[in-house]
DNA sequence: TTATAAACAGGATGATCACCCTGTTTTTGG
DNA sequence: CCAAAAACAGGGTGATCATCCTGTTTATAA
């Protein structure tokens, strides 16, 4: 039931945000009463903490932090993710955005639970890129490259990609911004 | 009166989003009543399409496109407004965020004309910004570049390092993107 | 001046919102 | 088996929201 309730929310911050979300809208899709979710989350403030914590931080390590983890390289693991994601929405036909970003435009200036939350994803996010090009190093490689400035331009292209994408309803930014970034 | 109002409006969707700000919230900071605020906007919607078109499409041309065009050269323009952006925004002491991007996130997937309009301006920032690689390859430079990856990843660069410095509340991501993007 | 419309004022309205409260059912530990 | 707590139902509540409506003032044009 929890669960339900936050496969439910999840889905609706994405899609229309979190202020445009109400607890009727939830109780509707997920099939729960007013009583149960108010068991659960007792206020909206926490059910989307928990969205953060519990969802939006496991997408971003399963989309980006263990995909450049297993990659050969860091630039070669940057690549890869660009890559998945703009072929997933070439095929899925529409583009909803990042979670994280999503989330991180409407509610860190609200509240600063909810903005330690989100840049707390944002630094590991950065982290886990900084840390493969370091290890990259390790290897002789990458000599020329400032790990923590690789990583910002890559998470924050990638991010902004994804507005552009988003906005204009076409992954074609994220193609470009890959090809540009090949050459940084 | 009506420019008071989009001056309100402009703040108040930059600090808080569109949701957030309810027309009882303007008619307070304006020091407007509802009538006239409803004889200039009678819907909501209305209101923030005008602020997009008149005041965000307005900062986007300031802040980026005229710099830009006025620069010795593309990457020179570049560089100067996130060093800009960066140095005032260190100044301040505190990020809202690029309006551009603020508005997009929350409303770009609520009402196709939203999207539109917003669409729009990243399309013309993004040409800005590839037309002045044209004109310095036309000059001999660049001509290993590709106007529109580097004008779509200068765009993203900037948007995903507004947004975590947003979300950080510390504007160096901005400097980082600014010295990776150096090497791109 | 005067007719006409635009600009403005401010209370009213119905819908919706997050949240609460009183019970009932289900689970669980001793 | 049985208390005690957790899980769940579902109607209720005050606040807030965008919008509307009826007037009044101000600008405009003939």
């Amino acid at each position: 039931m929890r669960c339900k309730v936050l496969d439910a929310a999840e889905a609706a911050f994405q899609a229309r945000g979190y202020h445009a979300t109400s607890f009727g809208d939830l109780m509707t899709v997920a099939g729960v009463s007013g009583g149960a979710l108010h068991h659960h989350f007792p206020t909206k403030k926490a059910l989307a903490l928990a969205v953060i914590e519990e969802r939006v931080a496991a997408a971003v390590e399963a989309t980006w932090i263990a995909p450049v983890k297993a990659a050969v390289s860091a630039r070669e693991g940057v690549r890869a993710v660009f890559e998945a994601v703009a072929t997933e929405l070439e095929q899925q036909g529409f583009v909803r955005g990042c979670p994280l970003n999503n989330l991180a435009h409407e509610l860190s200036l609200a509240d600063p639970d909810f903005r330690a939350a989100l840049a707390g994803i944002f630094a590991a996010w950065r982290k886990a890129i900084a840390d493969k090009i370091k290890a990259d190093q390790q290897e002789g490689r990458e000599q020329g490259t400032d790990p923590q400035h690789f990583a910002a331009l890559a998470v924050a292209g990638y991010s902004g990609a994804m507005s552009m994408a988003k906005t204009a309803q076409d992954p074609g930014p994220l193609r470009d911004c890959l090809a540009a970034l090949g050459q940084a």
